[in-house]
DNA sequence: TGTACATCAGTGAACGCGCGTTCACTGATGTAC
DNA sequence: TGTACATCAGTGAACGCGCGTTCACTGATGTAC
């Protein structure tokens, strides 16, 4: 079943993926039609379906590759900083939190999609997903867990997921074109205001 | 166009905003079908347009009733506090944000509705919505206002803003069904530890 | 080099579903005389 | 008290749209002899 596709397949896997990535980063979920993707890349409606099962592998496909690019962003940004003191370590969770907010504003759509995977009611979100998300988080639990080494490991976890949470929600809060617009510069601010004020309530 | 309605109309109106109020609480908005809210209160799916002018106003509707709902809830949690210290300005912030994820655990489907409102590309959102969610905003201004009184006024809307999305996002994260549950005592203890931390980091 | 046949990617018309909304009709209720 | 007529809430079959998915067919490409 999972032979290895010839390359033409793959090929017309990667255009497929490509045409559903532009479509989402132009429209959201919502313009993810089989009609218009099978135009896209100029094969007949019916042959869609020779390349993958259903628009849900697709959209989850297109999730997967963003997931991987917002990695590699959080990445990049650790690798480039030093890790030895307390001090590196809230420099570093503002970096990754700075991050996090460029890469949203820079793929607002997809990242938006991020948390719109429509799982048919019972329908597990696969391993990959889970292990992809398990990834991301470690960029603030490493830090995290140098900032405050003597607390439990359980309460540093939940610290890293309020920590990410709160981000989240400033960020998602502050690129919400419905409401008055922040400027990017303001945001940072604030985001750097939280994440050091957090830090420092940390250590009690 | 909007004379005073029969009495007969205001309950059947009153009929149909319950009915759709337990549809979403049930299944979110995706529950939301003419067919069915006909059937739960009792008249022909016909009908239904003779009460209101289509299902988008229905949603809208309800969306105002648990705005106004969670409203209430802030209200009684502000006046039951004093608001003369500092110290009870922190407090006030920290059983707000209590009461708003209280609020949110329990009516969790009708409160992530709030967020759902599918506006027409284009279509503002009405008057109506834009003034309860500024009434609510109050109640997080209003005691930053005592907290931290020589910052000027677009400063202090904006560490507002922040604020309540850092909450929102905790609150989100926390009650989202698909991760570890975590337990309501730990998600307060969480929101706690970040507002205080918050408020200290706002005095510098 | 040719011929017959098999394979299979590619095609697009058609199916099927779910659903919001409309509209020609009905029947009960109210009004006028 | 009765009769004729008007109104209008209430009805439910039918319309229309959007769309994902299927499937009987075609035609090009490859293989065997």
């Amino acid at each position: 079943m999972n032979a290895p596709l010839s390359e033409r397949r793959q090929a017309q896997l990667g255009a497929l993926i490509d045409a559903a990535e532009r479509r989402i980063a132009e429209g959201g979920m919502a313009s993810l039609k089989a009609r218009d993707l099978a135009a896209d890349i100029g094969i007949a409606l019916g042959g869609l379906y020779n390349i993958v099962a259903d628009l849900d592998e697709l959209s989850l496909r297109v999730s997967s590759r963003t997931l991987a690019r917002l990695g590699e962003a959080l990445t990049a940004t650790s690798e480039a900083l030093p890790l030895q003191t307390k001090a590196d370590a809230v420099n570093r969770l503002v970096a990754i939190a700075h991050a996090y907010l460029h890469f949203a504003r820079d793929n607002l759509r997809l990242w938006r999609t991020l948390f719109e995977v429509r799982l048919a009611a019972g329908t597990a979100l696969p391993a990959w997903a889970a292990d992809d998300q398990l990834r991301l988080f470690r960029h603030v639990a490493e830090p995290l867990a140098l900032l405050v080494p003597d607390m439990d490991e359980a309460q540093q976890t939940l610290a890293a997921r309020t920590l990410f949470a709160a981000v989240h929600g400033i960020v998602t809060l502050g690129l919400e074109e419905r409401l008055v617009a922040v400027p990017l510069t303001a945001l940072e601010a604030q985001i750097e205001w939280l994440v050091r004020a957090a830090c420092r309530g940390l250590g009690e």
